[in-house]
RNA sequence: GACCCCAUCGUCUAGCCUGGUCUAGGACAAGAGCUUUUCAAGCUCUCGACACGGGUUCAAAUCCCGUUGGGGUCACCA
């Protein structure tokens, strides 16, 4: 049975990067039909905190990784302790005393030749005579993470560790430790890394790391795992939209990549996207309804639902994020809306009051106000002036939504209603 | 610096293992155009890569070696 983990430490939010890692971990574990283990490594007192632990467990879930187990590492203490002094009376590892009395446990390192068969990138060889002598239990009592790992892999009978690159040198290390205690080994798969634009490590400083700051940009949990799929595995069949249950049956570790890749905010918005324009309006619009009630857009216990839903529908085909409804379409909400500046110096600097009268009129004057009539009330006041469509349906669009860009003019009429369409018409009617 | 990893368009990648079908395919971005209404949507097109040098071979993006470049790790942090 494959059972493979995933080991955050809880001395920040849950990054790209960790994400990244458990994304694979818990592919692998369902297309092999195993058990995802998560352990907890709060072996570091001062730096670990509960907010940070509630924080991962949060997006985790977020992202859709349901964990089989649960352990802490902080609750298994006596666990390291037992194994650290079963190794120093075996005179495999010794005591040495700092200068105040306290007592720690070092593993002694001997010259061999280590090699690992890794799944990702093959033979891969040490020199443990480079490898000076590790420590095992700190003098403050508490385990290091190399050991507390072995440790716990070992006791939680996992027997593939996927983790990121930057791990590859604790492999030799930690199998030493493997053979010392007697336990058989696992295999190893490291993954690449993730950087920034900048070519160095994906920091705060080239962008946002943590997970839970995308759900707050408006990225859809399944268009960010899609990305962060892509961004080291690919089907092989050309396709970029790869939903997690696809991914399930195609992953091979073995074809996953051994080149870093560089996290590009561009594609991500374009996947994000891809799975908005299908997106269920529903689930939109829970994600909507605290960011529109925050601008006082609606109320949050008494708006109108149907009438939301339309709307998002009418945008979510060309949203990169979903919090850029709120924006785009601010003018449903407002009394007036905001007129950008340069739609305002581009569109409506000549006087148009003639035709935005006439056209107030034909509005008004419509057996029925639907998107069709609407249309074709336009199509006709433009052939009967003379001038052409586009001379006016910018200046309409600029006048009713103070942008020069959305959807189609006459959905957008028809959705802002006969009486709010004609008020911001005659807005720009000189007497 | 030592050790380890990596190397296909600006970016993500297919191809590499099992050399010939590769005048290297797709996607994002960028640029151009189309859409009798915009684009931040859609469609079409363009630009654009096998890091370099040696081998091996009839034949190398694919195999080997070296160089260069990039990254990672060298804590009683995880």
């Amino acid at each position: 049975m494959v059972r493979v983990r995933f080991a955050p430490s809880p001395t920040g939010n849950l990054h790209i990067g960790g994400g990244r890692t458990a994304l694979f971990n818990w592919l692998f574990a369902q297309s092999q039909k195993g058990k995802f283990v998560l352990r907890i490594e709060d072996t570091d007192k001062e730096r670990s905190k509960k907010e940070f632990v509630d924080e991962i467990l949060f997006s985790l879930k977020w992202l859709g990784f349901n964990w089989d187990e649960l352990y802490y590492q902080s609750e298994r203490f006596e666990r390291y302790r037992m194994h650290a002094e079963k190794l120093l009376k075996q005179g495999l590892a010794y005591i040495e005393k700092s200068p105040e009395g306290k007592e720690a446990i070092i593993f002694k390192v001997n010259p061999q030749k280590i090699s690992v068969n890794d799944l990702i990138r093959g033979k891969i060889e040490f020199d443990a005579s480079l490898i000076k002598d590790q420590v095992l239990i700190k003098s403050d009592g508490t385990p290091t993470y190399n050991f507390a790992c072995v440790v716990d892999d070992a006791e939680m009978n996992i027997t593939h560790i996927i983790r990121g690159d930057d791990h590859i040198s604790n492999t030799p290390k930690q199998m030493l430790f493997y053979s010392a205690l007697g336990f058989s080994l696992p295999e190893f798969a490291h993954l690449p890394l993730i950087m920034g634009v900048d070519g160095g490590r994906l920091s705060k400083r080239t962008g946002a790391t943590a997970i839970s700051d995308y759900r707050k940009m408006g990225y859809l949990s399944e268009a960010l795992l899609n990305y962060l799929l892509l961004l080291s595995w690919a089907p092989g069949d050309n396709r970029e939209v790869v939903n997690i249950s696809e991914a399930v049956k195609l992953f091979d570790i073995k074809n996953v990549n051994k080149t870093a890749a560089t996290f590009d905010l561009k594609k991500l918005d374009w996947m994000n996207n891809q799975y908005l324009k299908n997106a269920d309006p529903e689930k939109l619009a829970e994600e909507l309804i605290p960011l529109l009630a925050e601008r006082n857009y609606i109320n949050k216990d008494s708006y109108d639902r149907a009438y939301l839903l339309t709307l998002i529908k009418l945008f979510q085909a060309r949203l990169p994020r979903i919090n850029d409804f709120v924006d785009w379409a601010d003018f449903f909400f407002l009394d007036e809306p905001v007129i950008d500046a340069v739609a305002k110096e581009k569109y409506l600097v000549c006087d148009l009051s003639k035709e935005f009268k006439l056209f107030s009129e034909r509005l008004d004057n419509l057996a029925s106000f639907d998107v069709v009539n609407i249309e074709d009330s336009f199509r006709k006041l433009v052939s009967e002036l003379g001038i052409e469509a586009k001379k006016l349906i910018h200046p309409i669009r600029v006048a009713l939504t103070g942008k020069t860009v959305g959807p189609g003019l006459f959905e957008v009429i028809y959705y802002l209603g006969r009486d709010r369409s004609k008020a911001r018409l005659l807005k720009w009617v000189k007497k």
